[in-house]
DNA sequence: CTCGTTATATAACAGTTGTTATTATATCAT
DNA sequence: ATGATATAATAACAACTGTTATATAACGAG
């Protein structure tokens, strides 16, 4: 009895991101979602009764993105460990206004990324920095820890325009934050 | 023949902080501003004719406090570069909306950080690192750099309530990056 | 075909914002 | 005292927002 819906809950999310992406997350309404849709503002409230909540699936589909961006390099070439945390300064240098809607949200992923139990596909990473750089398992991840901030912080200022994102000094200040850190662990004991 | 101004610019800008340090850069509006005063919104256009005006002061205002903010520790007791990394962090946590705010201005003091020419104030910490660890300018610079990343990275992650804000645990973090960065430098010579 | 269901359009309401008249009032030079 | 004028109050406009009421049209079951 229904015709088809020509507009989708995926439709729509997609039609967010793209707004966020482009206008930045102050930009995002019903009637600017409804334009990018060429539709009216009905769909959009028929799929999600309140604009709170496309809100918060927005951000989950945002995080969803986020995360994929993470995993796409070369674990054969690149240090896992270093080519995450380069792709995560990267996105936030390509994706700036992405990342800076991820950062408001309560769920972001970053609140994972302190709790290496919550990410099950670090776990193989810093397995291997246990055995290669011969730490306990605590020390291999305050060791993420650490340069997880300094990728942070970089992914962050970069997000705000406050630096150029230049790939290989990034990677170099990764790498010097990340031998450092472990061989300062090592220098203590 | 003037009646004497009731408000200033000065109570305007203060009652600007001081909304956005409770309610959030997102509540700053001319109505708001004038409740605080109580008084009605005039004043406030009056002195600012455009409320952009009145924004871009208070990112001036907010960065001027923030710079004070960082100053207040302890020459003697403390060394200047762990314990300015620190303050940075702590005001992140107990001032997560004036820093927040402070993150989308254009003018963040961070854009200086990396350019320590611009930070006269940095000049000497800078000179006893060189001397202290033995690192060329270049090299001192660099270790700064790394050292500010992983403290602004803490810092947005607190302001976003994302970690908790545990000094010992923060002091530990930055002295491992920054003691890691140096042996590390030292180490590649 | 016809009818009920449902996705959509149109339009409107109510609330919030920046901004701008218009009006009132307090001060001080005269 | 009084009048010029800087400051402020009141009120309103226009633009934008979330949300809802009403009407329309498309689809498929019967």
């Amino acid at each position: 009895m229904p015709p088809k819906a020509k507009i989708t809950r995926e439709m729509i999310l997609d039609a967010g991101l793209e707004l966020i992406r482009q206008e930045g997350a102050d930009a995002l309404n019903v009637r600017r979602i409804a334009a990018k849709l060429q539709c009216s503002t009905q769909p959009v409230m028929y799929h999600f009764s309140k604009t709170e909540e496309l809100k918060q699936e927005l951000y989950i589909a945002a995080d969803a993105y986020h995360s994929e961006y993470l995993m796409q390099f070369d674990p054969e070439k690149d240090d896992p460990m270093l080519a995450i945390g380069l792709r995560y300064i990267r996105f936030a240098a390509e994706e700036r206004e992405l990342f800076r809607f991820l950062m408001q949200s309560e769920h972001f992923r970053s609140q994972r990324m302190q709790d290496m139990t919550a990410m099950p596909e670090l776990a193989p990473i810093l397995e291997i920095l246990q055995a290669e750089a011969q730490l306990t398992a605590q020390q291999s991840k305050q060791a993420f820890a650490s340069l997880f901030y300094a990728v942070h912080g970089m992914a962050s200022l970069l997000a705000n325009n406050t630096i150029e994102f230049d790939p290989s000094y990034c990677s170099g200040i990764l790498e010097q934050v990340f031998m450092g850190v472990i061989g300062f662990m090592k220098g203590e004991e």
